[in-house]
DNA sequence: AGCGTGGTTGCGAATAGTTGCATCTTTGCT
DNA sequence: AGCAAAGATGCAACTATTCGCAACCACGCT
C-alpha cells in the first residue's frame, strides 16, 4: 500500500466520495494547505481574489462545508466573530481561550481522551472532538 | 440571610453590577423565565412584539449578551443556525447532538467534572462548561 | 471525441448577529 | 422634586453565513 502523497489526500477523498474536483476547490485547498491552519472564508477569498476574481465567497463556504462533512477539515469558533477552518492533515490540537483577557493557549488532543471514552461508554455516543475552543478564565484572570 | 425570591436573582445581579433595570430587560427576563430554557433572540422578539412593538431586536441581543457576561445565562449553538440562551436558574445540563440524524440527547453536567479538574490541574484554566452541545454520531449512525 | 447526468458555480437575496451614534432613561445625589 | 452622569435604546448600516436558482462543467460511458 503506497502512502498518499502530501496534499493529495483531500483530492482523493473528494473524488472517491462522488464529488467533482474543480479549479475553485483546488485553489481553496492550496490556500488552506499554505496557511497556518486557522483560516476564515474571507481570508481565503482575499488570498485568491487576484488570481480568480470571479470566485465567489459562497463557493468558498460550500467547499469548506464539504471538507467538513468529508471529515477533512474542522470548523471552529475561536471567539473572534468568524468561523475558522483547519485541515486535519495539519495535526490535531485544541485551544483554551480566556474570555476576559483573550489569551489563547494550545492544548494537546489527548486531553479529551477520557471524556470521549466516557461518552462512548455511558451514552454510546461517538463525539467529534477534533479541534475545540474551550472558553473560560486563565490563571491571571480567574 | 433571606433567600433570593425566584425570578429576582437576575434583577439583583444586574442592579448590583452597575447596570440599569429597564422595562425592556424586565420583559426579556420574563420570556426567558417562562420558556423551556433554549430560547433564541428571534423567539423572544416575536413573543414580545405585541406588547412592545418598538422593542428592537438589537436590544434583545444586547440584553442577552449582558446576561451572558454576568454569568446569568449561557449562549449555545445547538446546530440549528441560531444561538440559544439558557438561564442558569433552570439548572445545568448538556447536549449530545448526532450530526447525521439530528437526534439530541441530554446529559447531566457531571460528565465534565474530570475534564474541568484536568484543565485546572494541567493548564491552570477555569473552563466555563455550563451548557455545551457536543457533536458527533449516535449509536445508530456511528 | 461526444453525450447525459448530476454535481457545482456565480449571483443576488435572505438570515443571524453586531456596531456606531444620537437620543432618551435610570439612578444616585442634593 | 431636580440634576448630572452613566448606561440603555432604537435605528440603520454593516459583517458573516446561508440559500434558491439558472447556467455551467466534471466525469463516466459510448
Ligand atoms: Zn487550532
Ligand atoms: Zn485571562
Ligand atoms: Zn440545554
Ligand atoms: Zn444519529
Amino acid at each position: 500500500m503506497r502512502p498518499v502523497q502530501p496534499g493529495k489526500l483531500a483530492e482523493n477523498t473528494i473524488r472517491s466520495s462522488g464529488h467533482h474536483m474543480t479549479p475553485q476547490r483546488l485553489v481553496i485547498l492550496e490556500v488552506l494547505e499554505g496557511s497556518n491552519g486557522h483560516t476564515s472564508a474571507e481570508e481565503i477569498h482575499s488570498h485568491v481574489r487576484s488570481r480568480y476574481p470571479k470566485l465567489h465567497i459562497s463557493t468558498i463556504y460550500r467547499a469548506l462545508d464539504m471538507l467538513k462533512r468529508l471529515g477533512l477539515a474542522t470548523e471552529t469558533d475561536l471567539g473572534d466573530g468568524k468561523l475558522r477552518y483547519h485541515l486535519h492533515e495539519k495535526g490535531y490540537h485544541h485551544h483554551l481561550i480566556c474570555e476576559k483577557c483573550g489569551r489563547v493557549e494550545d492544548m494537546d488532543e489527548s486531553i479529551f481522551t477520557p471524556l470521549k471514552a466516557a461518552l462512548r461508554r455511558k451514552h454510546h455516543f461517538h463525539a467529534d472532538l477534533r479541534h475545540l475552543a474551550i472558553f473560560g478564565r486563565c490563571q491571571g484572570c480567574a
